[in-house]
DNA sequence: TATACTATTGCAACTTCTTGCAATAAGGAA
DNA sequence: TTCCTTATTGCAAGAAGTTGCAATAGTATA
């Protein structure tokens, strides 16, 4: 619980408050590490706090995502995904038959995205980004076929 | 209308049957060139056959994204739009700020497939993928602050 | 500590997306 | 053409995500 609150001087920072509807948040995204979809923190952070509502989830997350206070990812099928930033910079690649994920460092993209700020004129390009492809193992099941 | 049909060879190679749904949906896809959600689709597509339900849009969009007739794409906020896959291999970059959203070619990324294929052991990356950044008028306009 | 400002919340209603299942209709074979 | 197989559809119900607004409660200030 406490481990949450120390965002809340950054928080504060940017005009936003720490309410212990945050507080519940935070906590469970910083307790389970990994990606969380908005139900599931829902459902967990409901837990330590029952009267939180599922609009309250979505706007939290979307706004401290915003923020940079978290990293937002597509997994596939169109839903997000919500991890804390503070762990690391990285992208995902997730196989396209059973799911397995891998993280990318994000010096491998750093090239590519200065090429394309030169390119495009665009600036300030950090996406978080998700690649699909075929895992290892489900490469030879599929030659198996 | 027609236009359409030239799909069907395609389509019944791999199991599929063109339906008139189908026909519509791939028709509205061809007009507008541009990417759609799936509830413009469905809005479009529906004049065309007005006894087209929204369960067989969502469908149909995915089946077709699966095998790659149709491109799917997000475009921020989790949503996700659809697009004919015969036009050409892009990517897209928006601006964070207004939306304005270009096309970044597929040979700008080979590069880096590639080498996430040799450093992951993952194979046949192909991901379409949509980043985002600030662009040129944005960056004027934030300086200004 | 009390006050005022306003960010944040919960509620309720709504839109968007998904799923299971029985009925329908493509399209290959006779 | 007719029959048969089974991919596809529509329906109905439900899950997930969104929005507007009035009430609540952080937090800065006095």
């Amino acid at each position: 619980m406490t481990c949450s609150l120390k965002y809340a001087p950054q928080l504060r920072a940017q005009g936003l408050r720490m309410t212990p509807q945050r507080v519940a948040i935070l906590h469970v995204l910083h307790q389970t590490g990994g990606h969380l979809s908005p139900t599931q923190v829902y459902e967990l952070a409901r837990k330590e706090h029952p009267s939180l509502t599922e609009p309250t989830v979505y706007r939290t997350l979307e706004e401290l995502a915003e923020r940079k206070f978290l990293l937002a990812a597509h997994v596939g099928s169109g839903r997000m995904v919500y991890e804390l930033a503070e762990n690391h910079n990285h992208h995902h690649l997730i196989c396209r038959e059973c799911r397995a994920e891998i993280q990318i460092e994000h010096a491998a993209l750093e090239k590519l995205f200065g090429e394309l700020e030169t390119s495009s004129g665009y600036r300030f390009i950090d996406s978080h980004v998700t690649f699909f492809g075929l895992c290892p193992k489900c490469q030879k099941i599929n030659k198996g076929d």
